[in-house]
RNA sequence: GCCCGCGUGGCGGAAAGGCAGACGCAACGGACUUAAAAUCCGUCGGUCGAAAGGCCAUGUGGGUUCGAUUCCCACCGCGGGCACCA
């Protein structure tokens, strides 16, 4: 009689929440308790309800928070609903219905779900994204963010107020681009002699330019940038949401275009967000791929001037094609400023052979001579309507036109030609580069296909000295790595760190170089054209300039509006909530003020969640700093890679912001990482039959088929007439029938005939989806619980396979067996007091010990498993000893907490299990008097002989040679060697 | 193209450089049953052999080692990330 695991489990998941059961203390009342933060990352509450993706992250987290409660900590493993965003707006959109009543709806789906899975949440510290009272808070950061700079000299975030200090105390001044840097000369800057200044005092700037450097310099400003547009969703997207050129959400196409928008500037973190990375246990993977996103690149930005000499050749130069007419250069020539460029080369500053400018370089239309403009102009255009999907595409072939100017190379003032091209991006460096076609793959291309001049400057270490490459050697392919600089006097023989290095302190001496940093980062485009977000809370002034509302008026709430659908302008829905946008306050002495209507992007909410579970109800503060204190940083987080460089990074950001300014205590949100592996969907069969006869997949499968098989589309069950009049098939199969073929025709094992298996991401189209709602009724969550860990390591992506979670049912079934009883039987009586036969004791200390490494390890599945072996050894068995029952009904919890809670009742105890001690293994019950000892011959296994575990070696070694089935591989020949690994092994090594 | 990860039975997967295949699924044989389900016992990488036992096996080919699934090199295949970032 199988337990009735529908009720049981139903009853103890009404008895945890009625008894609060997994509350997490309060510091003030742990005590000694040492405390343990687990955190999933919290579900956005879809419509499609709990995936299997969510059953793996949940239970894993799950596993450990009850475990840990067990062991005596004070575990803090909350949930929440990330709810603000756009897949929700979408489908209210679509269905008409308010994205407030759809996300109520799903959340209340969600939360069923996952109490239904029995997973162990302090309910008491749900927290909701799009709750007033939690986006109060997460507009107050916003405040945060807006009123505080980066500071140069600290290298951190400061109030903004410190700056307006600093600059009316002289100690920082103005730059000519609106920069704010340290005064050079504290004495004032009259003292310096023969200079023109470019910096400017606080006091010499007007009160507009003085508010602008102030609003520049914030960590969230408004900027009119291109910006990634998409108007299939009707707002703006940043970069990280952006994927080849399409939206992540709808995949809709994107496009660049000028708007004002909200940034936070993460940029000024970059270093920081890099060099934080080393001090985390994260995935090396995802570490990588921050590395990668932020993209750190050192090098050194050279200036080129324009060549101005009134001689200008106005065709593309050729090889071999001396300047042809010269023309006047254009007006204004004596006033161009040099072209700074960036590159992590300057070693091959003499390899450079021309210069390309991005088609939106500000310095294209000064530089280029009015013959060429016509051209350029054109290429331009072109260039620009472009969408990033296009220029990715094209990236194979270069494109690109001769300006018609040329630069200086400041190392040996040859004069090289410059072109603009799209390979050169504004957005990066400085937009313009110096070419080395010898020493860069695309200059290369490009220079091929425009025939200009390729010089080699460096040249392998290992032949240095055999072959210097001359000027013209023809190279077959650009040398991209590092060696040994060459044709280049100022650093010939140098190795490429040395001339790097040689070569920029040179020029920086002239004042034409000095080292960079440049990083791929661009600042979080922070606001969206929709309506189911954050609103900001700022007002705005005719002029759009931006001032922050008080806190005490926040929350700023979302007005409660019939039609919230975008309007096809980049014009924000909130726009036409026209009396919510008005705005007065005796505080700003300003009128004509309005709302902004803009609202925050879907990371908002997810920064700082983690933050408020420390502390979820209290009204006065974002966090209490003592529970911040105690709880922070999380030890234990654990979701999907997706969020890599999405979340992760954002929430990293944030919370150093939040630290700089006192507000939190760690440098880092989430100092362990766990990410789990994809569960794929069940593995789906493919064989092909030819004229209804099932036959060899493999070389006499027509190749469209065989391609159609590999690269996974289904093709099944359609009829394909093969050009050899054959009638072809591809066949999909179940596991069953795959199995049932074995020894039939189609016979995996089979090397003639193949039977296509693969497995794929779980969707809906493919109709692979296994649903965590099902399987619980069917199998219970304690059993799909199980499966999900069972399937194998946590990190790994895995198929789904229905057909193995009996496996799990049944061993739940034993342990209820052996410990209860079936019904007929007396119940009771199969537990007694008696003491644990002396193997079966040893066995279950080990137990115990292997699975709380293995739990603590995050190796679930072998965990598992070890409590499986228990269990089978003791089924059969009349009566149970009580120790041992209890011990396993323990060790099972965690896993599967609902049979555990009742087999503990059962056992006779009163009291939930989740806070009773975890059992303690003995370590003097692991060894054993004797031991097992493989013997090996030259390697191989031979024989295995029982010695006294503390015998000589000696005696191990006689007793070995002696075995009886080692004896005839050593007779005749001579023993060479005698080893013997203490414990582990012996082997002889016979000549 | 570059970077990272992974290749073990029919399947999911185990193995601090030391007995390859723990544990589960599937399959097969048996017990119980009028029967089925459930349960219990047993077999279960390939190959040769009646058996004892031998040989071959962790993607392929080399290397290090007394000993390699594990470490090193090269190649092949799969998965993921980045992709004109100078």
């Amino acid at each position: 009689m199988p337990y009735n695991f529908t009720a049981i489990e139903k009853k103890w998941q009404k008895y945890w929440l009625d008894h609060k059961t997994f509350a997490a203390l309060d510091p003030a009342e742990a005590g000694g308790m040492p405390k343990s933060y687990v955190l999933d990352m919290f579900p956005y509450p879809s419509g499609a309800g709990l995936h299997m993706g969510h059953m793996e992250n949940y239970t894993a987290t799950d596993i450990i928070a009850r475990y840990q409660r067990m062991i005596g900590m004070n575990v803090l493993h909350p949930t929440g609903w990330d709810a603000f965003g756009l897949p929700a707006e979408q489908y209210a959109i679509k269905t008409n219905r308010h994205p407030r009543e759809l996300t109520e709806t799903n959340i209340k789906n969600f939360r069923r779900q996952i109490q239904m899975a029995g997973m162990s949440y302090d309910w008491d510290r749900e927290v909701d994204t799009t709750d007033p009272t939690y986006y109060k808070w997460t507009q107050w950061i916003f405040l945060q963010l807006f009123n505080s700079y980066f500071d140069p000299m600290n290298q951190k975030a400061m109030p903004i107020g410190h700056l307006v200090n600093e600059l009316m105390n002289e100690n920082y001044v103005v730059g000519p681009d609106g920069s704010v840097v340290t005064n050079p000369t504290q004495e004032g800057m009259e003292a310096i002699t023969g200079e023109v200044r470019t910096e400017r005092l606080w006091r010499e700037l007007s009160p507009e330019e003085q508010r602008d450097t102030i609003d520049g310099q914030r960590l969230a400003y408004t900027d009119e940038i291109p910006v990634n547009w998409c108007p299939g969703l009707g707002t703006v997207l940043a970069n990280e949401e952006v994927i080849d050129g399409k939206s992540e959400v709808g995949g809709f196409p994107v496009e660049k275009r000028p708007l004002r928008q909200w940034m936070l500037r993460i940029t000024a973190y970059a270093d920081r967000l890099i060099a934080d990375l080393n001090q985390l246990q994260w995935p090396e993977s995802l570490k990588e791929m921050q590395r990668n996103w932020i993209g750190r690149s050192v090098g050194a930005e050279v200036d080129f001037e324009v060549a101005t000499v009134a001689a200008t050749p106005a065709s593309p130069p050729r090889k071999g094609d001396a300047g042809v007419a010269a023309t006047e250069e254009s007006e204004g020539s004596d006033e161009i400023d040099p072209i700074t460029v960036f590159t992590t080369r300057p070693d091959t500053l003499y390899g450079a052979t021309y210069m390309v400018l991005a088609p939106e370089h500000p310095l294209v239309d000064r530089i280029t001579p009015a013959e060429r403009r016509e051209t350029i102009e054109a290429y331009r255009t072109q260039a620009g309507s472009k969408s990033d999907r296009d220029r990715m595409t094209d990236a194979k072939e270069k494109t690109g036109e001769f300006i018609g100017a040329y630069a200086i190379n400041p190392i040996n003032d040859e004069k090289i030609p410059i072109y603009i091209a799209d390979y050169v991006l504004m957005g990066y460096g400085t937009g313009a580069i110096m070419a080395v076609p010898a020493h860069d793959e695309r200059d290369w291309e490009f220079a091929k296909k425009f025939d200009i001049p390729i010089k080699a400057v460096v040249a392998p270490l290992s032949s240095t000295q055999s072959s210097v490459l001359s000027p013209q050697s023809s190279l077959d392919r650009p040398f991209t790595n590092e060696g040994v600089a060459i044709n280049s006097p100022i650093i010939n023989g140098m190795k490429t760190e040395e001339a790097k290095e040689h070569i920029t302190a040179f020029l920086a001496a002239d004042g034409v170089a000095h080292r960079a940093i440049k990083y791929k980062l661009r600042d979080w485009l922070f606001s969206r054209q929709r309506y189911w977000g954050e609103p900001f809370p700022i007002v705005l002034d005719e002029k759009d300039q931006a001032y922050a509302i008080d806190e005490s008026e926040l929350p700023l709430t979302l007005p409660p509006m019939e039609d919230f659908k975008p309007t096809g302008t980049a014009a924000p829905p909130l726009s036409k909530a026209k009396e919510w946008m008005k705005y007065e306050s005796p505080r700003i002495a300003m009128r004509g003020l309005v709302r902004e209507t803009n609202t925050m992007p879907q990371w908002a909410g997810s920064c700082w969640y983690y933050l408020r579970y420390c502390d979820p109800k209290n009204p006065d503060r974002f966090v209490d700093p003592e529970k911040e204190k105690y709880w922070m940083p999380v030890d234990l987080y654990v979701g999907g890679v997706e969020h890599a460089v999405l979340h992760l990074l954002y929430a990293r950001f944030w919370h150093k912001v939040l630290f700089d300014l006192g507000h939190v205590s760690t440098r880092e949100p989430f100092s362990r990482l766990v990410n789990q592996g994809l569960i794929l969907g069940e593995v789906e069969y493919r064989g092909v039959k030819k004229d209804g006869e099932w036959i060899a997949y493999g070389e006499q499968v027509l190749p469209s088929i065989r391609s159609a098989i590999e690269s996974g589309m289904l093709i099944s069950a359609e009829e394909i007439l093969g050009s050899d009049g054959c009638k072809w098939q591809v066949v999909s199969l179940s596991a069953e029938e795959v199995t049932k073929r074995q020894d039939g025709f189609v016979l995996s094992s089979n090397p003639a005939i193949r039977v296509d298996a693969r497995s794929f991401k779980m969707s809906k189209s493919r109709g692979n989806v296994a649903n965590p709602d099902e399987i619980i009724r069917d199998y219970g969550a304690d059993a799909a619980r199980l499966y999900v860990m069972y399937m194998g390591p946590l990190e790994q992506q895995k198929p789904w396979n229905t057909r193995d979670i009996v496996g799990m049912v049944r061993f739940l079934n034993a342990v209820w067996r052996n410990l209860v009883g079936d019904e007929e039987k007396n119940r009771v009586a199969k537990i007694k007091p008696i003491a644990i036969p002396e193997a079966l004791d040893r066995q279950m200390h080990r137990t115990i010990k292997k699975v709380a490494e293995d739990i603590a390890a995050l190796r679930f599945n072998t965990g598992i498993a070890e409590l499986i072996k228990l269990n089978n050894e003791i089924t059969g068995m009349e009566i149970i000893p009580r120790e041992l029952a209890e011990s396993l009904t323990l060790m099972l919890a965690p896993f599967a907490p609902h049979i555990a809670e009742e087999l503990w009742l059962h056992l006779g105890h009163t009291k939930t299990l989740a806070r009773r001690p975890w059992p303690t293994f003995d370590p003097a019950k692991l060894v054993e008097s004797t031991m097992e000892l493989p013997v090996q011959v030259n390697g191989k296994l031979r024989d295995k002989i029982t010695v006294a575990a503390d015998a000589e070696e000696a005696l191990i070694l006689e007793q070995a040679a002696r075995s009886e089935k080692v004896v005839p591989w050593l007779a005749g020949k001579t023993v060479k060697k005698k080893l013997y690994v203490p414990k582990k092994l012996v082997n002889f090594v016979v000549g």
